[in-house]
DNA sequence: CCCCCCCC
């Protein structure tokens, strides 16, 4: 144990008695802690789908119970720190929650990962900090009238010392909370924040009644949290509040946030009120704006339809303002596509919406940043602005200024692959570890039964394949591969209207495959002959009908290989019987390397492997 | 108190 850092002794008793203490001195003083343990905390029903980790914290001497803020959940999941870990606490703040006095660490730095409890840390006289004991016999839990319990000592004593000066310069010196803090157990509040991603006010109608409303995201250090007006509230905030602004707001009603509907990273949610008190900021500083999380172009393919995610690139292309009538509401909705490029060599299309499609000026091809953008799977792969998107017009950040230089020099002649569809117009385009099923699964969940295409991933073994008819003969024509008739010494296709000396046979096989479940029959078109044969195939007819030997070699060799496949299952009815038939839409061949860094990830991450 | 995010 030789080695161990020193704790900060007495720091944990006075946090816990801060409303007495100097707190700039205290805030600042980045004690040294031990973390004992961790607890993840579920998501509160309704809530959000985060989890939270409440941890408690010793100097040596006494514990006291603290929450990890959301963005250093990682640390946890990715094992920097466990059990008996050391760390210097560099951010944190205090907050009185349920009566209880909770420590929120919003930055700390690992000293040591995990060692043995240090001294022998005892409770803090009559607070129940350890976890283990009621909180309702000693202090006033929050069901005891809420409103009429005075509000525990005043938090702005217990803000982070920065925070409160800044706050200071303000005319009015609110105590400024971190968003992370905000609860609904207790209203006397201030956040400063940047306000992101401002709605459009959407009006609405329903049993209940009818309204209007807009939404915008409030952002500080500590994290997010999306903000709501309706009515009154609407009139009283929509001008008042602009995009990227910093704001002082208080007052503001804190609810649990129903997850479902936002992609906002905060158990609650806020509602603008009548009396809630919005006030610009000029004083900016330590308020961060959007953070990106980019993924190149190329690398859609890989992101789940309907998943929202960021972009940068060159706008390309700017179409021409069109409109679409929604088929749900009939309504006329202004649209606007936008080609956009990136180093990766892909264009993607993305559709604005709305004012943002009218607004839009066609500047010469900027680099714009895209925030939040749905990924659709039209022609591959798309995207589409959503209300909580945003759009960010040759932002200052070094990858719009790298894009810039590299349009500038050479990408602007340059040529860009667009994603397409392969024949399906739906998902299942690649192989996803996440959508493996086995086999017997896919038949028992009656995938496919609906009347929609389904899609699933397998890893399975050719078993069997049917070989009297493995081809046809098509329309050599690029892109068309319709099946052509023998008429007299020529081929024809009804398609092209056209006539060919030879036909370009395709195939189009039928195999059996099975996994450790069971085995289904898939169908694959020629790509599939291709793959896993190794073979044209008009090569392998040619050997057909040369050598009836050596073709039935190269139909064993295929068999008991393995394959990752992406399928999609669709209802079939042929002859008055329906039936789920299965098509492959892509073969791989196993990656071995691939495959077993996969497995090596399971036993590393698995309880039984440690 | 909304929770829709559209079309081809």
């Amino acid at each position: 144990m030789a080695g161990l850092p020193q704790l900060t002794a007495g720091i944990c008793a006075r946090l816990a008695n801060s409303e007495n203490e100097d707190s700039e001195e205290l805030f600042n003083s980045q004690p040294t802690l031990q973390l004992l343990s961790f607890k993840k905390v579920p998501p509160t029903g309704g809530g959000n789908n985060v989890d939270r980790y409440r941890v408690i914290v010793s100097d040596g001497e006494h514990f006291l119970q603290s929450m990890l803020a959301t963005q250093l959940n990682h640390l946890v999941e990715e094992d920097a720190i466990s059990k008996g870990a050391v760390a210097v606490i560099e951010k944190f703040t205090c907050n009185i929650v349920q009566g209880k006095r909770l420590l929120i660490i919003l930055a700390l730095r690992v000293l040591v990962k995990t060692a043995e409890k240090i001294g022998s840390p005892g409770s803090l006289q009559g607070r129940p900090e350890g976890g283990a004991s009621t909180p309702a016999a000693v202090t006033p839990g929050p069901s005891t009238s809420t409103n009429a319990t005075p509000a525990p000592p005043p938090v702005a004593a217990a803000q982070p010392a920065r925070q409160q000066t800044q706050a200071n310069r303000n005319a009015r010196a609110p105590a400024v909370y971190p968003i992370e803090s905000l609860s609904p157990y207790q209203n006397n509040w201030t956040i400063k924040a940047r306000a992101m991603n401002k709605s459009d006010i959407r009006t609405w109608v329903n049993q209940r009644g009818e309204g209007k409303l807009f939404s915008v995201t409030l952002m500080d250090e500590s994290g997010e949290i999306r903000a709501t007006a309706f009515n009154a509230a609407v009139d009283l905030f929509y001008d008042k509040i602009q995009e990227g602004k910093v704001y002082l707001v208080s007052k503001a009603k804190v609810n649990l946030a129903k997850k479902k509907f936002s992609n906002v990273n905060n158990e609650y949610e806020l509602t603008f009120e009548r009396n809630t008190e919005v006030e610009e900021c000029l004083d900016v500083t330590d308020v961060p704006t959007v953070k990106f999380n980019f993924v190149q172009i190329s690398a859609l393919q890989d992101v789940a339809k309907d998943a929202t995610c960021d972009i940068i690139g060159v706008v390309k292309e700017v179409g021409e303002l069109s409109t679409i009538t929604s088929k749900a509401t009939s309504k006329v909705i202004p649209k606007r596509e936008l080609t956009v490029v990136d180093r990766s060599g892909y264009s993607v299309r993305v559709t604005l919406w709305g004012k943002q499609a009218e607004q839009f000026e066609a500047t010469d091809q900027p680099v714009i940043a895209f925030k939040g953008a749905k990924v659709g799977d039209f022609q591959g792969r798309s995207l589409s602005m959503m209300s909580s998107s945003s759009m960010h017009v040759n932002p200052d950040i070094p990858e719009a200024h790298a894009l810039r230089g590299w349009f500038d020099a050479a990408g602007a002649e340059q040529t860009f692959q667009a994603h397409t569809s392969t024949f399906t117009g739906g998902g299942g385009i690649t192989f996803d570890r996440a959508e493996v099923r086995n086999l017997n699964e896919v038949k028992t969940a009656e995938f496919g039964m609906s009347d929609k295409p389904e899609y699933f991933c397998a890893q399975a073994t050719i078993m069997h394949i049917k070989n009297d008819n493995i081809s046809y003969p098509a329309c050599p024509t690029q892109g068309c591969g319709k099946k052509v008739v023998e008429l007299g010494d020529s081929w024809r296709c009804e398609k092209c209207d056209k006539s060919y000396p030879k036909p370009q046979h395709r195939y189009m096989v039928s195999m059996a495959v099975s996994d450790y479940s069971g085995q289904a029959w898939l169908s694959g078109f020629n790509d599939v002959g291709q793959t896993i044969f190794g073979m044209s195939a008009d090569e392998l007819v040619d050997i057909r009908e040369r050598d009836d030997t050596q073709y039935n070699q190269v139909i064993e060799r295929a068999i008991g290989n393995t394959y990752n496949f992406a399928c999609r299952a669709k209802q079939d009815s042929y002859n008055e019987t329906t039936r789920v038939r299965y098509a492959i839409n892509r073969i791989i061949p196993l990656n071995y390397r691939e495959e077993a860094k996969y497995l090596a990830n399971i036993l590393t991450h698995s309880d039984w492997a440690r």
